[in-house]
DNA sequence: AGGTATTCACATGAAACTATTCTCTGAGTTAGG
DNA sequence: TAACTCAGAGAATAGTTTCATGTGAATACCTGT
């Protein structure tokens, strides 16, 4: 057994196909931030004028997920402190992602990490907020400077805590002496500034920037850079890219999901012991992203959504062989139902599962259409949008989670 | 035949309820002066 | 005495139920030919 082992460990250690895996993670920062000129440009010249001294403009960033959003701020956040340094200005730049669990939950949290980043500390609980709010206000007031606030995913404040937060946050000027604060605010919901407080809106979006997908071209240049780096000689070919490109441009331009692509193919085709990657991993790799992704969903459910969803899988399995391979809410409800007692379970209404299902719509899990069958009602007609061998692991995940 | 009314089986909304989490206050505890 | 800790009251929140109202078309029911 322990040989065994060593052959594996060292054949990993040998073959390996990457010079760098770092490269394709997302925390990677590259060195040059390819297509992304202009965006680069225009935040650098709001920002610049902190390295006079004077406060700038807040700045809004908006663009779906893996567009370079944050990897642009963070470039130029580290260009303007390195200029700051040289011509020994006052320039404090934080960042903060506000999606992250332990932080993103409270307004409390957020000031406490935010604090703690700024090298202050304050205890995990037990204060009151207006003290966290003085504290953090006596922090960056002590001397004078200037302080930027990047807030990555910014949606998420408000939606957990509303945007009061970000008001306040945003008027702390007034009741700052010797220093001053601008807020840039990132988010990849498009919708964001839509619907929120005006006077939030007005003052947050002074400046707004619109990061575009990447297409298949442009995407195609960072695989091929960023290939360079991670892979060994001749690893990856052409034809291997352009895919990569073309599968990850289809979900929306996202070089995160590109290069994930590229990373999980170049690990399938390690442990096949391939000297090179091929189409077929790459499929393969498309496959099993979509996979996790779904799993993962499944497996993070609450237990009552997860009754209903292999209430779902069961009905499904069942009309396979039917005529009529549709089935309706009340069909599900049913079956829930039945399962609920089955492991004593309280059941819950049949609005609530209604709701459920709404909600395994919305996350694509399943498709569900409103249909009107006459006179006989009107209900939802439900199908599974997943893929067969996919299903079979569900079923075979929520047996075990509910131990049936 | 053609038109109207009914009716089903839920969808969809709003409000109320509930259990859990969070915030905040003051009492108690600790430690340093 | 100031700083810290902690329990418990009160507020906020998420998940759910209750109540109310809405909906589209197959079907039942007319109506006049």
């Amino acid at each position: 057994m322990v040989i065994e082992l060593s052959n594996i460990f060292n054949s990993v250690l040998t073959n390996s196909l990457f010079r760098n895996k770092n490269v394709l993670q997302a925390s990677y920062t590259p060195s040059s931030i390819l297509h992304r000129e202009k965006q680069i440009e225009i935040i650098a010249s709001i920002l610049a004028p902190s390295l006079r001294g004077e406060k700038t403009s807040n700045l809004f960033l908006y663009g779906k997920t893996g567009t370079g959003k944050t990897l642009s701020v963070l470039y130029v956040k580290e260009e303007l402190l390195k200029k700051a340094k040289e011509i020994n200005v006052n320039l404090l730049i934080e960042y903060l992602n506000c999606k992250l669990k332990k932080v993103s939950d409270t307004e409390y949290r957020i000031l406490a990490s935010l604090i703690e980043q700024l090298g202050g500390s304050i205890p995990a609980t037990g204060l009151p907020t207006q003290q966290v709010y003085n504290k953090f206000i006596e922090l960056i007031d002590s001397k004078k400077q200037l302080i930027i606030l990047i807030l990555d995913e910014v949606d998420q404040i408000v939606k957990k805590i509303s945007d009061s937060f970000l008001y306040s946050l945003l008027r702390l000027n007034s009741e700052l002496s010797k220093s001053q604060i601008s807020i840039i605010g990132i988010s990849n919901d498009v919708t964001f500034l839509d619907n929120i407080d005006p006077r939030v809106r007005s003052s947050l979006g002074e400046e707004e920037i619109l990061f575009p997908p990447y297409n298949a071209l442009q995407l195609q240049d960072i695989l091929k850079e960023r290939c360079h780096l991670a892979f060994k000689e001749n690893v990856v070919d052409e034809a291997v890219i352009s895919k990569c490109a073309a599968l990850a441009a289809r979900e929306h331009g996202d070089a995160r999901r590109a290069l994930d692509l590229l990373r999980i193919a170049g690990e399938l085709a390690e442990r096949e012991g391939k000297k090179l990657i091929n189409l077929e991993h790459l499929d393969m790799a498309n496959e099993k992203i979509e996979r996790d992704k779904i799993l993962d969903l499944v497996e993070t459910q609450p237990i009552q959504c997860q009754l209903v969803l292999y209430s779902i899988v069961l009905l499904t399995k069942q009309k396979e062989n039917e005529k009529s391979k549709v089935f309706f809410t009340g069909d599900v409800y049913n079956t829930y139902q039945n399962l609920c007692k089955k492991l004593k379970l309280e059941v819950l209404t049949q609005r609530r599962v209604s709701d459920i299902i709404a909600d395994f719509d919305m996350f694509g899990l399943i498709n569900a259409v409103v249909i009107s069958k006459g006179r006989h009602g009107r209900t939802r007609e439900i199908k599974l949008s997943i893929p067969k061998n996919i299903i079979d692991k569900i079923e075979e995940i929520l047996r075990t989670q509910l131990s049936l």
